[in-house]
DNA sequence: AAATTTCTGATTTACGTACATCAGAAATGG
DNA sequence: CCATTTCTGATGTACGTAAATCAGAAATTT
């Protein structure tokens, strides 16, 4: 049988008080008798009971989410995760807040940040736009013992205590020899679509992918990068000006969001342009274009997973408790036509 | 606040023995009297605290994992993760004994599942060897209300209540794709090492595998499959054959473990010979070969995620709790020499 | 209508921890 | 050595549920 808090009383020769009071660092224990106490803790291996604990305390973590607004379905899937968080909050004794800020908005984020200082929050996860400004707000929090995570979007030097999203270097990595073999040593332009690079995860895959194109297939020439704001529309345009501007173009990276317009675009010139492409984040529309052959694979972040992985590291920090790092890595998903879910 | 059961036993003007009753399907309600609890239920949207509830009833599960014995760096690492689990004991309240048997022995397999008979059990876990003994084995165990799952390799038309493992269909057709892919056009043959082709695992990739390759790249030519039964140096004889034989083979695909041999094969032929080779599970041996690139691709099941997705079903199976199909499903990790953990 | 069976209510204890209160012991100061 | 401060023990309540007991009400049978 598990030991409890009595058997460290019995073993240490002390009262359950006492117990008590070295277990939750509370004052009027003389040194001596807390090392006893920690001694025996340690001799018969005590382990608190999380769900009892909990449970006596009552304890509820008021979160807070930050996510941008803007009719992507990566965005729009996110939003829905922390949605359906909310709807576990009395199991998991959460209380989510979801605030939206426009996209790339730098000065609405800074001020949704301080809106939390004061009030009594447990955690804040927040998409980062990466500015100055932005590590100020957050340092400012930090400093207020605020558990802060930054979710999909990592903030450059900054003093979050955890990052809930993919190696963003790592996934351009893998598009880039993905896209390399796939096309098996042919000569060709490449056309890599962004959506901002005031992001640092754009950022990050760009420069993945430009390493390994660089180093590993000398033979593909990267075009110009395209910035479609994550905004289907002007992907739409963007790609289809680029493919009529140069017959060389034989694949396509899509690092951010605006699928559907690249979709479209591809879908115009389809018959006559052999074209591979390479995108981000499985949704229906990219779903359904792998499906038909439009593109051949995409990349994938789990934003379920990652919405679970910021509540439970945000709950953690807040109790002091270290974080298991193996069980909060994010998975880069990688998904051809065949090992779809 | 959540509501509690002294919430519908006020709602539904009984006392707290009979929602107890009702709650926890024990004798001595009347039928109209179960439906207006159940009502009550119902209308308050009362959820059922189950971190008290484990705590009131002390509950702890005593489950069984029978493992193949076998010193390939899966079968190795299987068993370090259910040991892991052993671990984790005290906090999930399991109480797990690992059974190891000799792998691809039916009958050994049929004893260990049959001892299970009669003690108190909440849940076996198995890696299945796929025979009607063993099919026979797990109904007679899912009769006396054991709750079964497989692990890593399913039972065909079985009577186990859940799978813990891959699609390996879709792994198969996969590692088509990415061959077929990465060898851009060229023609040639290909060769097959596969464990044993009584493990359903290994048949299913197979199927997938020739499936995708006679529907979409009919210039590889498939050679006989070579069975290496999962042994390092079996698999180092039987690809150096191959490869001594053919000077037609550009590409290898293992679907199973010896992985050791067939690497040490690919070094000996390495600097003339080109080869394109997709396996399964990532190991030491198998990262080191991705990053030198001796392989190309490396297709995964975290058998961490395997193992503990079991015991999560076990453990709700064993309390007739529904599973959350999608929270359980193992996802199928492609590896490149980019985005290795 | 009496006897019996079946249901229901009231009450209590327990799980392991948190937290508060109060009395008494030990240490410290003068 | 007394007064004060600081520490410790004893005790009780609470969290939400499980489970047991016993008395009494209601339904059923005779």
């Amino acid at each position: 049988m598990r030991p409890t808090v009595h058997d460290i009383a019995a073993a240490a020769g002390v009262s359950l008080a006492t117990v008590d009071r070295v277990l939750n660092q509370r004052p009027g224990v003389r040194l001596v008798t807390r090392e006893k106490v920690e001694a025996a803790i340690r001799e018969i291996g005590y382990i608190r009971d999380v769900a009892a604990a909990n449970l006596a305390k009552g304890r509820v973590y008021p979160l807070v989410f930050i996510v941008p607004t803007g009719d992507n379905s990566f965005m729009h899937g996110l939003r829905s995760e922390v949605h359906h968080a909310t709807l576990r909050a009395s199991i998991e004794r959460t209380d989510i807040r979801i605030v939206e800020v426009p996209p790339f908005d730098v000065p609405a984020l800074v001020s949704a940040l301080d809106a939390v200082q004061g009030q009594d929050i447990a955690g804040v996860a927040l998409v980062a736009t990466d500015a100055p400004e932005v590590r100020a707000a957050v340092g400012r929090l930090v400093s207020q013992r605020v558990p802060v995570v930054t979710l999909v979007s990592d903030l450059t030097d900054s003093a979050r205590h955890h990052y809930a999203g993919i190696d963003n270097i790592a996934a351009g990595r893998t598009a880039a020899r993905l896209l390399g073999r796939f096309l098996g040593g042919r000569q060709g332009e490449i056309t890599v679509l962004a959506g901002s690079m005031l992001v640092r995860d754009h950022r990050e895959r760009l420069q993945g992918f430009s390493d390994v194109m660089a180093e590993e297939f000398p033979k593909l020439h990267l075009r110009p990068v395209l910035e479609g704001r994550d905004d289907p529309d002007l992907a739409r345009s963007l790609v289809s000006k680029a493919l009529s501007e140069s017959r060389d173009i034989i694949g396509i990276y899509n690092l951010g969001a605006g699928n559907r317009g690249l979709i479209a675009a591809l879908k115009a010139v389809r018959p006559e342009r052999e074209l591979t492409v390479v995108v981000h984040e499985l949704t229906q529309h990219t779903r359904a274009a792998l499906v038909e052959g439009t593109i051949d694979a995409v990349l994938n972040q789990d934003a379920g997973h990652e919405v679970r992985s910021a509540i439970r590291v945000m709950k953690a920090t807040a109790d002091g408790q270290a974080v298991i790092a193996d069980q909060e890595r994010i998975r880069l998903d990688i998904f051809l036509k065949d090992n779809l879910p």
